[in-house]
DNA sequence: TCAGCCTCTGACCGATCGGTCAGGCATGCT
DNA sequence: AGCATGCCTGACCGATCGGTCAGAGGCTGA
């Protein structure tokens, strides 16, 4: 997609973060982001391709730092530096990009089956086996999906709460809750 | 609404389930539930007054449940003993009803919103309050907040997992996770 | 002055949605 | 035989969706 006058582009995706945040993603349709920034429909889709590219270009950065969390973790060799790194790094990217998260609130699983986030899913995987320190147990991956679909879901909401009173609480609750490694 | 013939009604309900399992409430329109009955929409309709009339009857059981545990929860007078018999209560309630729980999956805040559902917010609330042992503590309140969201999240998924082993592996993450009351 | 590009608009498109409606048809009571 | 009732259909409705398109208007360089 080719660069555009950069003010008007960077209106319309903050209009945008701004009516996904309130109505989510399928709830905000192309009009309501125009009414928005106060132009037409037409001019919206004039700055970007469809509809889904003004959510890709909103989550690449989120997006980015998440693969880098997935290069990392599977650079480490042993299950339990690599269960840290990803309980670490996965509060890092949530409390970071908490605004972002905040715009898809209970949309992630629709989300995840678009074209432009199927690579998300695979990481979302193998963020959970690291997790899970690479355990086959039911147990143990259990634990592992509620504190990531948990913690998702929450940094959405308290937005009264500091970046880090926020990561101290999950970083406490993932330490108390995630499984010794056996 | 008047009770109709039993059986295609029923026969309904149980079409609606299974799309809504596949493709979300959102995700399913009322030509597909009557494809997946085969018949017409008309007839779909009725049946029911409307489509969010089949989601109501479908989650009646469970939210009939929800409401006794919301009544247990607020007959407890010490937070401690509440928090337990919200935790053991909620795990209880998430394993009987994970089908119905997966139907929903990643739509619950915005079925929140339907009016049909507003007091199934509140209780979701004083869960919460419930679960935090009643505490201000915005530590408590995250804890308590990933635990909720992550279980709901978690029942839809590991269907090959039977009632008893998920059951225990949420009874211990949640005596794990929980803050003790101060 | 004029040509060409960038930005944007309003009218429009086909598809799909939830929901309505008049009527057809079988059944069973009078 | 006649009639009411229950069940269901196809045609249809208005609204809304994402997306397209021809062209208007302003700015710029030749």
């Amino acid at each position: 997609m080719a660069r555009t006058t950069p003010q008007k582009h960077d209106e319309i995706l903050a209009a945008a973060a701004r009516r996904f945040g309130v109505t989510g993603y399928r709830g905000t349709s192309l009009q309501d982001i125009a009414s928005e920034v106060g132009c037409s429909k037409a001019a919206v889709l004039y700055h970007f391709a469809n509809k889904e590219a003004i959510l890709t270009e909103l989550m690449a950065p989120a997006i980015e730092v998440l693969r880098a969390l997935d290069r990392r973790i599977a650079a480490e060799s042993d299950p339990e530096s690599a269960q840290r790194v990803a309980a670490e790094g996965f509060v890092a990217l949530a409390i970071r990009f908490r605004g972002e998260i905040a715009l898809l609130r209970g949309e992630f699983p629709a989300l995840l089956q678009q074209p432009d986030f199927a690579h998300v899913q695979q990481i979302s995987e193998r963020l959970l086996d690291a997790l899970a320190a690479r355990s086959a147990r039911a147990a143990a991956r259990i634990t592992a999906f509620v504190m990531l679909a948990g913690i998702a879901e929450t940094c959405g909401e308290f937005a009264d709460v500091s970046d880090d009173e926020l990561r101290d609480a999950l970083l406490t609750l993932l330490r108390r809750a995630l499984e010794p490694v056996h």
